[in-house]
DNA sequence: CCTTCGAGTCGAAACGCTTCGACGGGCGGT
DNA sequence: ACCGCCCGTCGAAGCGTTTCGACTCGAAGG
């Protein structure tokens, strides 16, 4: 193994030197500055990771907290976890993937024994046990998502209640008048999961101001589920003209149910989902939806992170704005 | 921070006493024992990552290398990812999280750094960049998957050869005659992507010796790209009664496809998927199915890294073998 | 009864890096 | 011409573990 100390002499100076050009964190003179990063090239010289780390109190990696709980939508969690790790690295940190596993203690464990600098916390429940741990924790940390209690610490997420508000605003202007959400699986509203319950809220805050009627079901990602909750909300509203789909997996599942039900789409059914671009464009009628910015949160969340490891104050929170997508599958009510 | 003096002190112990429980390197009378582990509880203590690594070199992280390719099923890559942090896990091990972004440089770097102490590489191509390199490292790996030349590498994978033979012989034995394979979009092929070649090569070869006609055509995860292909497919072999499709977001597209080209599933045409069973039970028609055991597969992987990380030898190549699941997809030929 | 051995413990030397204080030499200000 | 400063560099002291010999007992073996 090449260490320092080979840099040094091959360059003719001392380790510290050769630590302080590595570091930048006192002036070197341009030619020495030439003749060790040479040196460096020359031997192929890397940092040892954990000497470092001992020496700086500083492991240059971070934890990305990954629950991997079920009825939450992978393809998006690893469109996030892929963002985290490139961003990561442009600001030359690793990551470490903690799944919930472990639960809290994993997350002392790493804290304590100094595994990881920061935290990035994913899938944030409103009623998070991790969440007072983080407050006791020496290391900052960011959540992606919105626990019910979220003063003091830094969260970044998509605005849902936005989203829910916008979805029902574009079936508003399209005349709607009775509109449904149909959500994720019961068990994660009884998770107390944040996004689920901030679409509800904005979707029924925004069809209340509009004085529209409106409904709320969960569903779960199964044909059957989706036929049985389809055959139920018609029932219950005979004059429903608009949905809103929040659960990727059952959406195409949810409206194949819908047209077997004889409801066309758009004609006599508009739909807009919350659910990835790819996933909108594929569908039998492509959805008129609004996209989590996966790649932009992960991003941003390390960002942030960051900023918070050089000791720049951030904001506590992060929302990001829904872009909502017009595509084939919304249209005037009676259009058909 | 809580250290091993302070842990030595309050047991009456030395520090190397106190390593020496840890570690179980020496032996250790019980009572000391009993009363170091009782000091390291109420102190809380847990060793320092870095100063750990520094002294042992060894780092008890391995890297995790997702390419995070296009064209592969996000899901299956995600279940085969958590189950490789946790089993880590309980060998003590943590993960480290690399992206295909960096490269082989990635590889390189972690490994120079003693960041990890061992590598599992996924996604392996037929020819992959990574492989010589990785025979160059000092560090042990396992590939996911069978590059080309695969000698002394520990590489384990779902059979892909025998998944391809089992779906044609399901087939053969309900006496379908004419059998198509479906498989992933061309650019995996393109890559030269082990699991796409080889299940083909399976299905070709059972199929010849079955006496069987048989097509394998590429296909895109798109609406559009499933129509034609399905009929290009009824087009060029219009006494096909059975295909298999190796390409998960496709599956649902051309079972879709069939069903309006005029072909029911099962009464005209048969169709067996390599998918997670998860897919497989929620299509319009439940689908027989091959799963891919990613879970196991995972396990598998960190247990063999963790075997010779402890000098233990391994076998250079483990091949699961498939489990092929009926379901209502399939039926003998005729029988609609 | 003396030697030998192993079990149990300790002290000290690494491990490879960062960082702090110090030092020499050139420069600008007076 | 002198003082004080700042720039660039060095040496040495850690950072918290592990691990290697060495040491002390008490027990087993001759």
């Amino acid at each position: 193994m090449v260490k320092i100390t080979d840099v040094a002499r091959r360059a003719g100076v001392s380790p510290s030197t050769v630590s302080y050009v590595l570091s930048g964190k006192r002036s070197i003179s341009a030619a020495t500055q030439r003749r060790v990063e040479a040196s460096i090239r020359e031997l192929g010289y890397r940092p040892h990771a954990g000497a470092r780390a001992l020496a700086s109190s500083r492991s240059n990696v971070l934890a990305l907290v990954m629950p991997l709980r079920s009825g939450i939508h992978v393809p998006v969690q690893m469109q996030f976890a892929g963002a985290v790790a490139t961003t990561a690295r442009r600001h030359d940190h690793d990551v470490l993937l903690l799944t919930q596993e472990e639960g809290e203690d994993g997350l002392r464990r790493v804290a304590d024994s100094a595994l990881v600098d920061a935290l990035i916390v994913m899938d944030v429940q409103l009623r998070d046990a991790r969440v007072p741990l983080l407050r006791t924790l020496p290391l900052p940390s960011v959540l992606i998502g919105f626990p019910a209690e979220a003063d003091g610490l830094t969260c970044i997420d998509l605005d849902f209640t936005a989203t829910g508000e916008s979805c029902v605003g574009h079936l508003a202007q399209l005349g709607h008048r009775c509109v449904a959400l149909l959500g994720s699986p019961p068990e994660v509203y009884a998770r107390g999961t944040g996004f689920a319950q901030r679409t509800a809220a904005g979707f029924t805050a925004a069809a209340r101001r509009g004085g529209m009627t409106s409904t709320v079901l969960p569903c779960e990602p199964t044909r059957a589920a989706a036929r049985e909750t389809v055959e139920r909300l018609l029932h219950d509203h005979p004059d429903l003209t608009g949905v809103v789909v929040h659960n990727e997996p059952a959406l195409p599942l949810l409206m194949e149910a819908f047209q077997q039900a004889g409801m066309r789409i758009p004609q006599d059914l508009s739909v807009v989902a919350v659910c990835p671009d790819e996933l909108a464009e594929n569908t039998a009628v492509p959805v008129t939806s609004v996209a989590i910015p996966a790649a932009e949160v992960g991003e941003r969340a390390v960002g942030l992170l960051m900023d918070k490891l050089n000791g720049r104050s951030v904001p506590d929170a992060t929302l990001l704005p829904p872009r909502l997508t017009p595509r084939a599958s919304t249209a005037p009510r009676g259009s058909g």
